[in-house]
DNA sequence: GTGCCATACTTACGCTGTACGTGTTGTACG
DNA sequence: CGTACAACACGTACAGCGTAAGTATGGCAC
């Protein structure tokens, strides 16, 4: 009783936050999502559920955590030449891939209110792509939510708002700065947005004008599909 | 201690699902989907928390019921005339008003695993919608992917797979044949997906297609807008 | 050595969904 | 009219959850 405890110790690899995340990971991956509770966790690494609150602030930040791992896996982009459409699709089915790996990201990712600092990296990257390719920041504003999370592998619209839209402006200013140096491209359009709103209540985003935007989208798409068709065949 | 319940039954009103589902609904509305429990939906009948499972499976089918109530609100389609983009932008307009009646409904709509009743019968209407103007079977069934939920006036994928495609056989032709009655265009898109993956594992569509159909039937759509767009300005 | 600080452990609270057994009810039939 | 019955609300209980709060056990700076 005072020997056990001080060999345990001993030999005992403390934990940190990712080796908490990695374990998280594991877990879900193989006895599924809804298998992930704190005691499990904390059970896997051969610890009570409580410790882990000294590496995740609650259940919630350890989602994020566990979501930003995989988010991690996503490999850069292969080349910046050629047509966008390209470039674009070959990146979002390397998205697709690393979010297969884990059946559960998918399903997490969508009851996240706010992105995690691999998720913000990746729509930058995606930003950057058709903003080279010569899309106005209005039309890129459109083309992301159209795309909705199809930017991520799967089809379901990302955030609320962008953040917090009703939060302190100054507050939002110094966040919009700080981003800019790191997603110059998510930060371009994050101002735009905001400016256009200034005097706007609720969500940042006209959600009713970017929903039928997305939908004519694909309804033109399909008409246009529908008469190649008539006139293929019968 | 003898009379006080006599009387107290006499006036009670018998529970029924009905009234179980909308006490539900009213509460989700009222406090929210994470305030709901099964508890608190007994307390707003003045009843006990079991007494609710004599009319309700469990949760889940409770969370069904209530997704099914919400769709019931949906208005029938006004007319059937003219371009059937219109007619469907306005159908899937007048269901996006329906749900966003419900802040809870489209969270919860993309954890169910089946359609309910009355999701199939809206389902049924828009298939009939591009079918009667044209579509081919194939580009009918890869229309309703692309479109995902956006279907249902947001932006998700829908199901999984078509209910369960690992089942018997034979219960599937059965499921099929009754389905064939109530809803004949999804029964038709149902026995072609069926046919088509006979001899296939897994899921009955090809998830990685009817993921890069949409996903290119978007970007072809915003192409065409940068190079207008390009035409128009700089 | 001594004090400090990080961190792991323990206990406990209030909540969840729901299995199981009991009692009361309105209704159908002799 | 009396009785049997099926429907159904109730109460109790259990295993599990997230996490607040307090306690014990290190390693490390002085």
């Amino acid at each position: 009783m005072t020997i056990e405890p001080q060999t345990r110790e001993r030999d005992r690899i403390p934990l940190d936050r990712q080796r908490v995340l990695q374990a998280a990971v594991q877990l879900a991956d193989r006895e599924g999502i809804e298998a992930l509770s704190m005691r499990r966790v904390g059970q896997q690494l051969g610890v009570e559920a409580m410790s882990l609150y000294n590496h995740v602030a609650n259940k919630e930040d350890l989602l994020d955590g566990m979501l930003d791992v995989v988010l991690s896996e996503i490999d850069p982009p292969l080349t910046d030449e050629g047509d966008w459409r390209r470039i674009f699709h070959e990146r979002v089915m390397t998205a697709r891939r690393a979010l297969k790996r884990h059946p559960w990201a998918s399903t997490v990712i969508v009851s996240r209110v706010n992105p995690t600092p691999h998720m913000l990296a990746y729509m930058d990257s995606m930003i950057g792509i058709v903003r080279r390719a010569g899309f106005s920041l209005d039309l890129t504003h459109h083309a992301m939510h159209a795309l909705g999370s199809r930017t991520m592998g799967f089809a379901q619209e990302l955030f609320e708002d962008s953040a917090d839209a009703g939060a302190d402006p100054a507050v939002m200013d110094l966040m919009i700065k700080q981003m800019a140096e790191q997603f110059p491209y998510a930060a371009e359009i994050a101002t735009k947005v905001r400016h256009d709103n200034e005097s706007v209540v609720g969500s940042g985003c006209d959600d009713q004008f970017e929903f039928e935007f997305g939908l004519n989208l694909i309804l033109d798409g399909l008409e246009r599909l529908r008469s190649e068709q008539g006139a293929a065949a019968s």
